[in-house]
DNA sequence: GCCAACGTTGGC
DNA sequence: GCCAACGTTGGC
C-alpha cells in the first residue's frame, strides 16, 4: 500500500526544475525529527508532490517518486558543512534520507491560495496554521483532489 | 522535568 | 522585512 507525501522545497536551495535535470536526488539536510520520521515511513514507489515554499506565490508544481528507502544522511557527517552534525556518525546516524525521482510536473501549478480554497483539503497539514514541516504526510484523497485542481488553470 | 530564551521557518 | 508559530537548548 503506497502512500503520499508532501516536500517542500525554497526553489532557490533546490527546483523542481533542478530535479528535472538530475533525475533524482537525495532528500538530504532535513533536521527534524517528525520529518525525518516520515522519511523512515516511506516506501519505494510512493508518490510525493514536490512543493515551492518561501516564493511569492508558493505552490505544489510537480510529482515525485520515492526511489529508495531511509538511509543515512551524509550531509550530517561533513565536517564544516552546512548541514554538519556531530551528534550523528557513521556508526550511529540520526538523520536520514531518502532518494526521490522526477516523475512529472503538475499540468497547472497549485498554489497556496487555491488549496486553501478548497474545503476538502481543509485537513492538510499543509494548511495548518504553523505548520512548518518539510516533509509531510498526505492523505489518498488529499492526493487526488490536488490532481483534479492540477488539471485546470486557476 | 520545567520553561524562558533563542533560532528557524515561511507566509504575507 | 515583519512576525507568529514552532522546535530546540540549556540553566536551574
Amino acid at each position: 500500500m503506497s502512500r503520499h507525501w508532501l516536500f517542500k522545497s525554497e526553489p532557490d536551495a533546490y527546483s523542481f526544475e533542478r530535479l528535472r535535470t538530475e533525475r533524482t536526488t537525495p532528500w538530504s539536510g532535513v533536521r527534524n525529527y517528525q520529518a525525518r520520521n516520515n522519511m523512515t515511513e516511506m516506501r519505494v514507489g510512493d508518490l510525493g508532490l514536490f512543493y515551492h515554499s518561501s516564493i511569492p506565490e508558493p505552490a505544489a508544481v510537480g510529482i515525485v517518486k520515492v526511489v529508495r528507502t531511509a538511509y543515512p544522511d551524509f550531509t550530517a557527517f561533513e565536517r564544516g558543512g552546512e548541514y554538519y552534525d556531530p551528534r550523528s556518525t557513521e556508526s550511529k546516524p540520526i538523520w536520514m534520507m531518502v532518494d526521490v525521482a522526477y516523475e512529472q510536473p503538475l499540468k497547472h501549478p497549485v498554489t497556496l491560495a487555491r488549496m486553501r480554497a478548497e474545503p476538502r483539503l481543509v485537513g492538510m497539514p499543509l494548511l495548518k496554521r504553523g505548520q512548518r514541516l518539510s516533509v509531510q504526510p498526505i492523505t489518498p484523497q488529499e492526493w487526488a483532489i490536488v490532481l483534479e485542481l492540477s488539471e485546470r488553470a486557476e
